[in-house]
RNA sequence: GGGCCGUUAGCUCAAUGGUAGAGCAGCAGGCUUUUAACCUGUUGGUUGAAGGUUCGAGUCCUUCACGGCCCA
């Protein structure tokens, strides 16, 4: 394999033509540019890879960005010298001078000013060749200009590599979505906040694993290919293996591999990766997204939900620059200093001032509360999944600061405990903030007898025409069959947080690459 | 899946059914501290695709593609 790269890489470059080459897309400013290039390339190597930056752009602004103290005289009498290197993002030319702003791998810019008769002979009249969008090394020594702007005076220059595609225009940028999407490099390059929200979801990330592992949670890795999917109730991809002629199910959660550690005796356990869901493509849903899920042996869903606050405020207080724990998400405050718990009965019952708690648990009368409503339902429902569509409706959108919903009905939970005071209600409770769902946890169901039967259920269910219901385990039941220490798990929606925590409209904003239909050919 | 909106130059946007334009970018020239630099000149289009109505379609109609927002 690495042969046959080393092949390629042989075959010199330099014979093919640009003629050849030119896309569906390829335009006269293309062309242009091209032709650029193919003079670069009979002078010498056109692609360098020699000059190594000995600075970035934000650190120079963080060192010497005190105007008073790094007045223009002080930068002339320190006399210090520095390599940059970075996108030419601008260009102002004056005859034989010229500014230029660069924009490096720290995202910041910096200016250049660059003096026909301070650079080597000749490489003035390339710089003048050269476009916007090009990457430039640069050598010199600070200064500042005449309005106060930090800048490097260049006395050596070099193109380091070609951009053959015009940048969008430097006022208005790149708007369009479609596109940002699609060439995310392009809307990473002129939109500087695009960058910020991606440091921000890594730093959220980094956040959570310091949290869990200083708690002594393990970070494992759990297939992403399945036999059996299962741990979720969606409709699960199908892929093919080729040699072993088998079906393959993309995973929609690795909670059933989760378990199967805290058995084998991982008993503090988490996975931060993909899951792949069959389903519609919103602002809130991407076929694939990230999770975080963990497992803790020997806690049940009331520590979860403890740990949980406690994670979340940390996570906040130590993004950077965050002030306080009070974040905006489209114009509203979210303050992550309050958890308010209550139970799903609670919830609707607050929504529904005739019901009470125990109404709100009568078959018929949920029924009826649903046909008001104009809310569908199946003649197979029971008064959990009834309750449940309720709530979706008249709660879930009212739950804008973060809160706890406990209390689910078991029927809409195949793999929580049961609670011991009620059979009927699981041990589970699920997070919302901004009016979405962003953590399900429960004490998990360690009752081997108990999980065969409600994987019995959901096969029927299944068989009833369900094609989010969950397939029958085996090797899961077996699992428990050998012990389960009493355990409590949950999964947090990274995806989801993080747009709270970047004030992004749409889950688009938070992943790179979005999923996004093919573009049409030609 | 349904409804509404959108797709015009590289980018951002105009254009009563009547010759497709502007700004920026580009190209040529001028200008040795500019800041969306400036000045002079100038190139650039299969108006998302395919049909239809019309003397004439970017504009009206149909279908399709892709996207956005809302709903399921």
């Amino acid at each position: 394999m690495k042969d046959r790269m080393q092949d390629k890489r042989d075959n010199p470059v330099t014979d093919s033509k640009p003629e050849q080459v030119i896309e569906a897309d390829e335009n006269r400013l293309i062309a242009e540019r091209r032709a650029k290039l193919k003079a670069l390339r009979e002078a010498g190597p056109a692609y360098p890879n020699h000059f190594r930056p000995s600075i970035t752009a934000d650190e120079l602004h963080a060192r010497f960005g005190d105007e008073q103290h790094w007045t223009q005289q002080a930068l002339a009498e320190s006399g210090e010298r520095f390599a940059l290197a970075g996108r030419m993002m601008s260009r102002r030319i004056m005859g034989k001078a010229s500014f230029v702003h660069i924009q490096d791998g720290s995202g910041e810019r910096i200016q250049l000013y660059l003096r026909r008769d301070d650079l080597p002979q000749g490489v003035y009249q390339a710089f003048k060749g050269w476009d916007i969008g090009d990457i430039v090394g640069a050598e010199g020594s600070l200064m500042r200009t005449r309005t106060g702007e930090l800048s490097l005076s260049a006395d050596k220059l070099e193109l380091l590599a070609k951009s053959l595609r015009p940048l969008p225009e430097k006022w208005h940028g790149l708007t369009d979505q479609e596109t940002r999407y699609r060439r995310r490099y392009v809307d990473l390059i002129v939109n500087p906040q695009v960058r910020e929200t991606f440091v921000r979801r890594s730093q959220v990330i980094r956040a959570i694993r310091g949290f869990l592992d200083r708690r002594g949670f393990l970070e494992v890795e759990t297939p992403m290919m399945h036999h059996i999917p299962g741990g979720a109730t969606a409709r699960p991809f199908v892929t093919h293996h080729n040699a072993l002629d088998l079906d393959l199910y993309l995973r929609v959660a690795p909670e059933l591999h989760l378990k199967r550690l805290v058995v084998g005796g991982l008993e503090r356990v988490y996975e931060i990766n993909r899951n792949f869901r069959n389903e519609g493509v919103s602002t809130r849903h991407n076929p694939e997204f990230t999770m975080l899920e963990f497992y803790w042996a020997h806690a049940d869903f009331n520590d979860l939900m403890d740990l949980t606050e406690r994670m979340l405020t940390k996570v906040v207080a130590e993004l950077p620059d965050q002030d306080g724990l009070v974040v905006d998400y489209q114009g509203q405050p979210i303050d992550f200093g309050r958890f308010r718990r209550l139970s799903v009965l609670e919830a609707v019952a607050e929504q529904i001032p005739d019901e009470d708690l125990v109404s709100l648990r009568n078959r018929d009368r949920l029924r009826a509360l649903c046909s008001a409503r104009d809310i569908s339902f199946e003649q197979g429902w029971g008064w959990g999944r009834l309750l449940m569509e309720l709530f979706d409706v008249l709660v879930e959108p009212k739950l804008v600061q973060p809160t706890f919903i406990t209390g689910y009905p078991v029927e809409v939970s195949p793999l929580s405990r049961r609670n011991d005071e009620d059979p009927e209600i699981a041990d589970r409770f699920e997070l919302f903030i901004a009016g979405r769902e962003i953590a399900n946890g429960f004490s998990e169901l360690n009752d081997p007898e108990d999980q065969a039967e409600r994987f019995s259920a959901q096969v029927a269910e299944r068989e009833a025409g369900d094609a989010e219901a969950m397939h029958y385990d085996h090797d899961y039941v077996r699992a428990l069959e050998y012990g389960m220490p009493p355990t409590a798990g949950e999964g947090i929606g990274i995806d989801r947080l993080v747009m709270l925590l970047t004030d992004s409209p749409s889950i688009r904003d938070v992943l790179l690459f979005p999923y996004l239909r093919p573009e049409a050919e030609g």
